[in-house]
DNA sequence: GTCAGCATGTAAAAAGTTACATGATTAC
DNA sequence: GTAATCATGTAACTTTTTACATGCTGAC
């Protein structure tokens, strides 16, 4: 049940319908979560049915209608219980350093090029990221304090894609690879 | 499909129980693929039915007997391809940074304790990757081919603990607690 | 005598992915 | 006319998690 606490936080900060929420996950959060907008229209009925959140159609001109969906006060206390649970292990999974412990048996010309491929989405979402930061927080040292979550997580974001930016680095170097 | 082949991966260095393997997903793999006993002892018998492993039971003193796994040339083949797939955009799901996000809407607090803890783990396990290194591989600049894809995955979890520390602190100075 | 480690599983529930399905508008 | 964006979902399937279940050995 988490995907619910990172949908709970979202509609927190704005309500939005099911296809905002999917592009939110895809942009700020995304680094940190994904979800497809089949699974989370899918929670957003649960969520409904239990009372956490609560929607209303809103009509609009030269495009389909959309169910906004509100956090509720029930919705506000899940959260906050949330923030005071044991916070467990990440959960990761690296295709790549799958591919990368299969060197010895597998075919070394695709490896390098899907680090290659992965060194170049780790600069475009970086770049992303350096532009999110730039705008909406141009003096790190002075960001209000209701952003401050917001703030750490965005640099948390560019820090895991920078390092993972230069683990690309290095293990094309190691391979006698150029990028 | 994916545990599959990181299972392969491991059957392919060295043969191995299902208890072997799960104790090894915790160690060295560990960092970037985690799975349980349950699901691994699953797959196994999936894999068996589809000929990419093979076991056979091997009867020791003073211990249960045990079901030990070795990959085929099926298997073989089979995480050849894989690694001639592209390779996908990684899944991270960070309750962490959910609850950072939260900090407007919940228990700072709590919060704070939670990166406490999870700086405690990074530090702890970038101690034991650390220890591994200075064992294994004590001149990274000469480690043999064969191993330098495990070499490579090793300093990719320091490169990400020592990432995930250096967060923490940011955190928690950000918010003002000393560590 | 109790706890940790070795060893293997089943069953049920929850979560997540993939494929399918529809339909309007706007930009090229 | 073709593709992208907006907008919402269902159905089938796969994967993962959690709870339950058992039993021996060795160390403290």
């Amino acid at each position: 049940m988490a995907l619910e606490h990172a949908i709970l936080v979202s509609l927190a900060e704005r309500s939005a319908s099911g296809y905002e929420l999917a592009r939110r996950f895809d942009a700020s959060i995304g680094h940190f979560w994904r979800a497809s907008h089949q699974q989370i229209y899918k929670v957003l009925g649960r969520m409904e049915s239990d009372k956490l959140v609560e929607s209303h159609l809103v009509a609009q001109e030269s495009r389909p209608d959309k169910r906004v969906y509100a956090i509720t006060a029930e919705g506000r206390e899940e959260l906050a219980a949330f923030t005071r649970t044991p916070t467990g292990p990440e959960v990761l999974r690296s295709d790549l350093a799958v591919k990368l412990r299969a060197l010895p048996f597998g075919d070394r010309d695709a490896i390098v090029a899907s680090v290659r491929q992965r060194r170049a989405d780790h600069a475009a979402t970086l770049a992303g990221y350096e532009a999110s930061a730039a705008r909406f927080y141009p003096d790190p040292a002075a960001v209000p304090a209701e952003q401050l979550g917001a703030w750490l997580v965005l640099s948390g974001g560019m820090r895991a894609e920078r390092g993972g930016l230069e683990w690309c680095d290095e293990i094309l170097q190691a391979l006698g690879e150029r990028r």
